[in-house]
DNA sequence: CATATCACG
DNA sequence: ACGTACGTGATATGC
């Protein structure tokens, strides 16, 4: 029985591609798309045990579609070079596969692809298209069969007739017509205006087929019989550009497409080439012989033997004074107990030194002192960690030279995560086994206390492998400075924020549990008598069944799309809430639960040592280089709503002690303002107006003393739309408007200020060219969705070029005030401690004889962090708790 | 483990 | 024709 494999190179290369972060040899070689392709072929080979197999590609140059329609696939996005020194490379890899590689000039893969599964299906010859998109479902018929790549490269979508009967209600010849119908953004096939997939698939249902319904074209009523009336030679055409020929003059045999045993020793060249150490893997795994031979890129083995392990003091006496050493320590860094450090592990790469010491309380203070003395330069890898337990026994300032986890997040802040491991992967090209991945992969999340003498070492000793690749991508990016002048000071100042942490009054948040729990369960029983029975309220499924089925409840927009489950977020139930007693409640009810179990119960087991919780401040989580903040999350304590703000009283200071609290007026739009040289803002900002008054003045075009307070509204969520990249639908929702009005208000707004709207074109412009957009002191955020496929998230990509640059300055604006603050502090040898951060706002505590002191710093440091277009304004306030901090 | 919701800037 | 404002984290439910 012959089985078929067909595959379409360009498009699943090209899927491939972006399904994937980027992958860098060491010589500069792209390889990611290669890599995905590959992995996606060795599991189908595996799933499907095909017998013949064939991969047909795109040539360069145009096709007979274009010599007769010249705009075909016009517009679309030029291919990156990256991804273009690709496709020769795959073609050696499926060359070394023993995989036939299918081209033909004037012909697309698909055309290819088309007549082969058309001869297969004529002898019987059961066949599987692989795709990423889905022009080749008219080739499914009873023994060709699609497979289309959904995202990821893992998932698939098989289309057999029933399948595709289920999906569109359409055959598989109906599909080239109703892309006749629709036409094919992706390819320039225009189509019928007008008509999309719904109302295609709907004609076809009714008349078969495209000719069918142009014969009956008089029939079709209303504007859409007219522009399918004015349109038929277009749709003919676009027909005609979407139908797969299946009579091309491709040359083939069944004997070239069989699929046989790779070339073993060839495809071992490619890998290694290509640095696919997990695929040599496999490869050694699979084949019996001569694995010696096989080298699996960086070996540092011989290394290894050859270091000196030397005791502490020996470490203390060969390695001179300022030299780069790797620091690694197991270490409890548990934040409701005081940290405790148990052993620390030196190594210097320059000397080819290390040492290990387990420590005793005692020994801390010593060895901190004699790494200060040496003037060490501190690297390696998730730093906070270890500062921040050797914090805990002395007070050192101490800023540490390098993190690779801070510095990859420079390089690339869209990552979550950054595993050693990974980064070992990426700049040595060395793969980690599986033991060794463990140790490295993120010893914050797991208990660093059970990393061994030699984890420690293997974690000190490969930070300093991969910071010798990393530096020279770093001061390429043109962060490098960021890096050094920012963010490792601020790796030494989280650290002391976080082990300083708050106090927090347990029985304070008791207290308003108690009324919370009491509040919450008047409110069960009224929603339980208005809906005649009792159900979870805080299931969203059953709620949206209560009101808007069982009551009957008319629901505002039509039912949502993906769970199809009703919507019943707090927008929606608030057009509701003032007909609907129920509806109310339930709001009510949301919001005293939120409030009981994120911010009492969730709240009271965080409480630590002292009394007090020490969050976590994440440096290498937000993509525009925000902090963020967990266990707990104290910068999303609730202040707008008058009854949660209560929560803040249960942050007290210390005996003797106050909060001091200063917030950035208008952070971003003073940036804006600065970075796009807007006149009439900046002037404004110069005059102290309030922002968004002179906003409304400007464009609704009416004095300044007629604002009205719902002009003042309307012209904030302006002000703010412009931050966020807003579009006429977004800012209609907010303000309940209109999309249209939406729109209006935004023209009006451009109109008015043609330097924010040049500087935000500039922005997206800067994002398509580089596919990133940088800060004002030199931040990148990589922006890939420029480079997608889907409208959606090249829309998206463009709202974040636009609002990256702004709340990207502003983080790290507050980022070198929290530097400056912390070293003013100590500097003047103030006991007052920086506490927390919250965006655009800095909480210090500190005794109440210093508060002057700390009021003059924080109002210094954060007005004098950027020197800009428009100055920066401070709004500073003094309380015993948190909650008086306004 | 994903989704929905809601707290913050 | 798309389906829509930026950035986070915690909790609860339900597959």
């Amino acid at each position: 029985m012959r089985k078929l494999i067909l595959i379409d190179g360009n498009s699943l290369l090209f899927r491939a591609y972006f399904a994937m972060r980027p992958m860098v040899t060491s010589k500069g070689m792209h390889t990611q798309g290669v890599f995905a392709f590959v992995n996606m072929l060795n599991k189908i080979l595996t799933d499907y045990e095909p017998t013949h197999i064939a991969v047909a590609f795109d040539m360069k140059g145009g096709t007979f579609r274009h010599d007769v329609y010249d705009e075909y696939k016009a517009g679309r996005l030029k291919t990156p070079p990256e991804l273009l020194s690709q496709i020769p490379m795959m073609h050696e890899v499926l060359k070394a596969m023993n995989i036939a590689v299918l081209e033909l000039p004037k012909y697309e893969a698909d055309d290819i692809i088309g007549t082969v599964a058309a001869k297969a299906s004529k002898e019987g010859i059961d066949t599987l298209v692989i795709s990423g998109d889905k022009d080749e479902l008219q080739l499914v018929d009873e023994h060709v069969h699609v497979l289309i790549n959904k995202r990821g490269m893992s998932e698939f979508d098989l289309y057999d007739i029933p399948a595709m009967q289920e999906r569109y209600h359409l055959t598989p010849k109906q599909f080239i017509d109703l892309k006749g119908l629709m036409g094919d953004s992706s390819d320039n096939i225009p189509g019928v205006p007008g008509i999309g997939e719904k109302k295609g698939i709907a004609l076809l249902e009714e008349y078969g087929s495209l000719e069918n319904l142009i014969d009956h074209a008089d029939e079709v009523k209303g504007k859409m019989g007219e522009k399918l009336r004015d349109n038929i030679e277009v749709a003919r055409m676009s027909k005609w550009l979407a139908t797969i020929n299946t009579e091309s003059p491709v040359e083939f045999t069944w004997e070239e497409l069989e699929y046989t045993e790779p070339d073993m020793p060839k495809l071992v060249e490619i890998y290694t080439e290509l640095e696919f150490n997990a695929f040599l893997k496999k490869l050694r795994g699979s084949s019996s012989d001569d694995t010696e031979s096989l080298n699996s890129g960086t070996d540092f083995s011989s290394e290894l033997e050859a270091l000196k392990s030397v005791s502490l003091e020996k470490f203390f006496s060969n390695v001179k004074e300022g030299s780069d050493v790797f620091i690694e320590a197991a270490c409890d860094a548990d934040h409701l107990k005081d940290p405790e450090i148990f052993s620390l592990t030196l190594y210097s790469d320059a000397e080819k030194v290390r040492a290990y010491r387990v420590l005793t309380p005692m020994d801390v203070s010593l060895v901190v002192s004699e790494l200060a003395d040496k003037a060490y330069h501190l690297c390696g890898t998730g730093l906070g960690r270890i500062l921040y337990s050797l914090l805990s026994k002395c007070d050192a300032d101490y800023i540490p030279e390098y993190d690779c986890a801070v510095a990859e997040y420079l390089l690339d802040a869209n990552r979550q995560k950054y595993p050693l491991d990974k980064l070992l992967l990426r700049y040595c090209s060395y793969s980690a086994s599986e033991d060794e991945a463990k140790a490295l992969s993120d010893a914050s999340s797991v208990s660093s206390l059970s990393l061994s003498e030699e984890e420690c070492f293997k974690r000190a000793f490969y930070s300093a492998k991969v910071r010798a690749e990393q530096i020279k991508a770093l001061k390429e990016s043109g962060s490098y400075e960021l890096f050094r002048g920012c963010e490792m000071p601020l790796v030494l100042t989280l650290s002391r924020m976080e082990y300083q942490g708050i106090k927090c009054d347990p029985d304070i948040l008791k207290g308003i549990g108690a009324e919370l729990t009491d509040g919450i369960s008047k409110l069960e029983q009224e929603i339980y008598a208005e809906a005649g029975h009792e159900f979870n309220i805080n299931s969203p499924k059953q709620l949206g069944v209560i009101l808007f089925e069982e009551m009957a409840i008319p629901h505002p927009k039509p039912s949502k799309g993906k769970s199809g489950n009703y919507s019943t977020a707090a927008d929606v139930l608030d057009k509701l809430k003032d007909d609907h007693k129920i509806v109310q409640d339930v709001l009510s009810y949301r919001k005293l639960s939120k409030l009981n179990s994120t911010y009492v119960e969730g709240l009271l087991p965080l409480i630590g040592e002292g009394g007090r919780v020490r969050p976590h401040f994440m440096q290498t989580v937000a993509a525009t280089g925000r902090l963020s903040c967990t266990e707990p999350n104290l910068q999303n304590i609730p202040i707008r709503d008058d009854y949660g703000r209560l929560i803040r009283k249960a942050f007290i200071a210390s005996e003797g002690h106050s909060f001091t609290g200063s917030d950035y007026s208008q952070i971003e739009l003073r940036i804006l303002a600065a970075l796009s040289g807007d006149e009439s803002l900046i002037a404004d900002f110069k005059a102290g107006n309030d922002i968004h008054r002179a906003t409304a003045s400007r464009v609704f075009d009416i004095p300044e003393d007629e604002v009205t307070p719902l002009d003042r509204t309307k012209a904030k969520a302006v002000n703010f739309g412009v931050v966020y990249g807003m579009s006429g639908f977004g800012l209609g929702e907010s303000l309940h408007i209109s999309r249209s009005e939406g729109q209006k208000y935004i023209n009006d707004y451009f109109a008015k200020h043609t330097a924010v709207r040049d500087y935000l074109n500039k922005q997206i412009e800067i994002g398509e060219a580089d596919r990133q957009v940088s800060t004002y002191f030199g931040r990148i955020r990589k922006i890939p969705e420029f480079a997608s496929r889907k409208f959606m998230e090249r829309e998206l990509a463009k709202r974040l070029a636009m609002n990256t640059p702004i709340q990207g300055t502003a983080a790290d604006i507050i980022k070198i005030a929290m530097n400056s603050v912390t070293t003013e502090l100590r500097k003047r040898g103030l006991e007052s401690k920086l506490i927390l951060q919250i965006h655009d706002e800095l909480i210090v505590e500190g005794p109440d004889s210093e508060v002057e002191d700390v009021r003059e710093i924080l109002d210094n440091c954060m007005k004098g962090a950027a020197d800009l277009a428009v100055d920066l304004v401070c709004d500073i306030h003094t309380g015993k708790t948190w909650y008086e901090l306004k």
